[in-house]
DNA sequence: GGCGCTATCTACAGTATTGTCCATATCAAC
DNA sequence: GTTGATATGGACAATACTGTAGATAGCGCC
């Protein structure tokens, strides 16, 4: 048979990679099969092993390239709304996008459930509240208010994730069964309007 | 041998669940293992099998309980403290813990995730949606103000889904990565606030 | 006490999955 | 073209898990 296909190791640790990263997202670390990643891949799964090692070896692999992934896409994505200066509506849907079509909501769901996640790992969520906070003493100072709580931006941030997060993998449920069905997108412009309010107190 | 304990198939099927249960909020039902349930219970697999039929089986029934257990426990978390006419801050922490505590919240984020969970699974938000918007609309009318919109309500009542839920299982994590460790009941006691302000608007 | 029902257990079959061994194919270097 | 390194895969070992079969033991009922 000709038919074998030789790759580097780079491109076959990349493709397997990215083929343990589906079945991740839909089932979790748990439902990695290494003969199905193999088969996806379109190899064997002993050559799987020549690759990556361990089936232990690859969930590492593929969680800590899925935590990297979804900081990457993140901060990204706040990146580009923020330099739009057009307020915190596009940063949320941006950010809220970058969670639910990769699959990266569900992705980091099953990975803090399986205790796969540290807190350093994911978001590292205070480089955003430190980031906001600053925006926040900057337009309080230029406007003369008093400069507010750390804490309370900390909370801000808190609030949207948590609601990003779960309307990532749980919204479509939570919304049907709140009988606002389809309202997801309006609840986002809701909530960054809620946040707007609430940061000019 | 006379150490055969004979059960009512009652007993034994509640006994057999209350130990899934533990391993479904563990690991999720991808890690529920017949032998190790039914070691935990003290009797032999086949037992259990007799009882319950097959895992798929002991899966569904032990979801359908979590299900039920969870609408129970919140509604009657909710019920408790409406009653008492102190505000929504006890409410919401109230629910916290029913989600937190029993191991709850866990539990239905797994079942989310693996698809196991219907709209009209889980907390009927709608019931919930529709109680806090005639509370509102009484507070409003009494006051003269003009009655808020349905959808205004339903909004609030997700995000404290969302913010409670996601809290129940990833909020330590989130905590710590946002720079604020243990400030959980702060957290809810902001949001509390933050309904209160919202809603009076 | 004897009987019937069935909850229970031991032993085993069947299947799926991970990991190993070793031969073979592929490609780069010379 | 030859050679060396290694990517690849078929066959197999080892293990774990679900489900089945048949024997046994406990308990209510007569």
């Amino acid at each position: 048979m000709s038919t074998r296909k030789r790759r580097t190791p780079e491109e076959a640790r990349e493709a397997i990679l990215n083929a343990a990263e589906i079945h991740l997202i839909a089932g979790g670390s748990a439902r990695i099969r290494l003969q199905e990643v193999a088969r996806d891949v379109g190899i064997s799964h002993p050559t799987l092993l020549h690759h990556i090692g361990s089936r232990e070896a690859l969930i590492q692999a593929v969680a800590e390239r899925a935590f990297q992934s979804i900081q990457d896409t993140v901060v990204n994505a706040i990146m580009e709304s923020t330099t739009q200066q057009a307020g915190i509506a596009p940063i949320i849907e941006t950010v809220f996008q970058a969670l639910r079509e990769t699959g990266y909501g569900r992705a980091l769901a099953w990975l803090i459930l399986e205790n796969a996640a540290q807190p350093q790992d994911g978001l590292s969520l205070s480089t955003m509240v430190t980031t906001a906070h600053a925006a926040r003493i900057a337009v309080c100072e230029r406007d003369g208010q008093k400069v507010p709580e750390h804490r309370d931006t900390a909370f801000a941030v808190l609030i949207t994730t948590f609601s990003l997060f779960a309307q990532s993998f749980a919204g479509d449920m939570a919304f049907e069964s709140a009988g606002v069905p389809n309202e997801g997108k309006a609840f986002r412009n809701w909530l960054a309007d809620l946040l707007e309010t609430q940061l000019e107190r």
